[in-house]
RNA sequence: GGCCAGGUAGCUCAGUUGGUAGAGCAAAGGACUGAAAAUCCUUGUGUCGACGGUUCGAUUCCGCCCCUGGCCA
């Protein structure tokens, strides 16, 4: 006999394709509650910039793990992965459908396969790591761990970095680490949508929310981000358009400029989700086209 | 109207001492296992402004015309 597994829903799509209002018209019609599945909204510092839930939202249905991490302090897919199970839990245990919601590919997939058993980047190693060139380490892995450099392009700092901290965490090759089994996989029998649009109407909103979250104040919101002088390697320094103002504000750039490369910025990363949710997502994932 | 500088890829420009061209950005496709809005890989034929001339051969030299800046009238 099958468990009978609680349900839970995934709405996945490119940034500015509307999921977060579809996801509050599913969680109103089904009784449930939404919870974030986006990397960025996860930090508190930059709600305009990451197009994180207005007040109105957050007023017509409950809202979980947005804007709550500090934004200097390290966070993983990992950490990510408890805080959604028991946040999916506990709104089961009052009778509500979980209903996540959000564009992160690596954090979906999380979600529904598990990790490999490993462990997590220890931050000690990865400053020590993070002096090396690319070359240095290469060399160093070709010594120890040849194998992953044929996984591996030696321009591919991150993965590279990554690969190079493992073996000096456990002294194997990362690649041996991937044959570990997955863990941590929500044990919940899960509805995946897939919201998309016809890609130029896509770039039109991708711009048309920019301007839009310019007249809520984004200017200031980054300034006040570039204050707190967090490291410009962290995930949410790299939030699309904030290295841009930055430029403008350094007075390198234009603001047009910076406007025009923000675009571009959010272009491509929705370029990028259109390639994961075409060959990442699982096979029973409901595509939908949304319309108007 | 005169002089000067330009007109080369979707954009900004480089280049060819005459043998039909290449960077950055954009665009397209792809990868992805604790940093993921990250990180990385692949892809460049375009009447070289138009028309004539010289030449075996012109985007390159010459003439003329058109267009865009700037300066002078």
């Amino acid at each position: 006999m099958q468990e009978l597994r609680s349900k839970a829903v995934i709405i996945c799509g490119t940034t500015a394709s509307g999921k977060s209002s579809f996801a509050i018209d599913y969680a109103l019609k089904n009784n449930g509650e939404i919870i974030n599945i986006d990397s960025l909204q996860i930090y508190k510092e930059l709600p305009i910039v990451t197009a994180s839930p207005t007040k109105e939202d957050l007023k017509k249905v409950p809202h979980h793990l947005f804007n709550f991490i500090d934004g200097k302090d390290e966070f993983s897919v990992g950490k990510y992965l408890s805080l959604a199970k028991e946040t999916a839990d506990e709104i089961i245990s009052r009778g509500k459908l979980p209903v996540f919601v959000g564009g992160s590919g690596f954090y979906i997939s999380a979600v529904l396969n598990g990790l490999h058993e490993l462990p997590e980047a220890d931050i000690k190693i990865r400053n020590k790591v993070s002096k090396m060139t690319n070359e240095e380490i290469a060399k160093e892995l070709e010594k120890n761990t040849p194998e992953v450099l044929q996984k591996i392009n030696i321009n591919d700092r991150q993965r590279l970095s990554r690969a190079y901290e493992y073996f000096l965490q456990e002294g194997k090759s990362f690649l041996s680490a991937k044959e570990n089994k997955r863990l941590g996989a929500l044990p919940y029998d899960f509805e995946i949508i897939c919201v998309s649009r016809p890609k130029d109407e896509i770039n039109e909103r991708i711009e048309q929310r920019i301007y839009q979250m310019l007249d809520d104040g984004m200017e200031q919101e980054i300034k006040n981000f570039l204050s707190l002088n967090i490291p410009e390697q962290r995930t949410i320094s790299k939030a699309d358009g904030v290295q841009s103002f930055k430029k403008y504000f350094d007075g390198l750039i234009t603001k047009q400029e910076a406007i025009q490369e923000m675009i571009f910025k959010s272009k491509h990363y929705a370029k990028r989700q259109r390639t994961w949710y075409k060959h990442q997502l699982p096979e029973n994932t409901i595509r939908k086209e949304l319309i108007g």
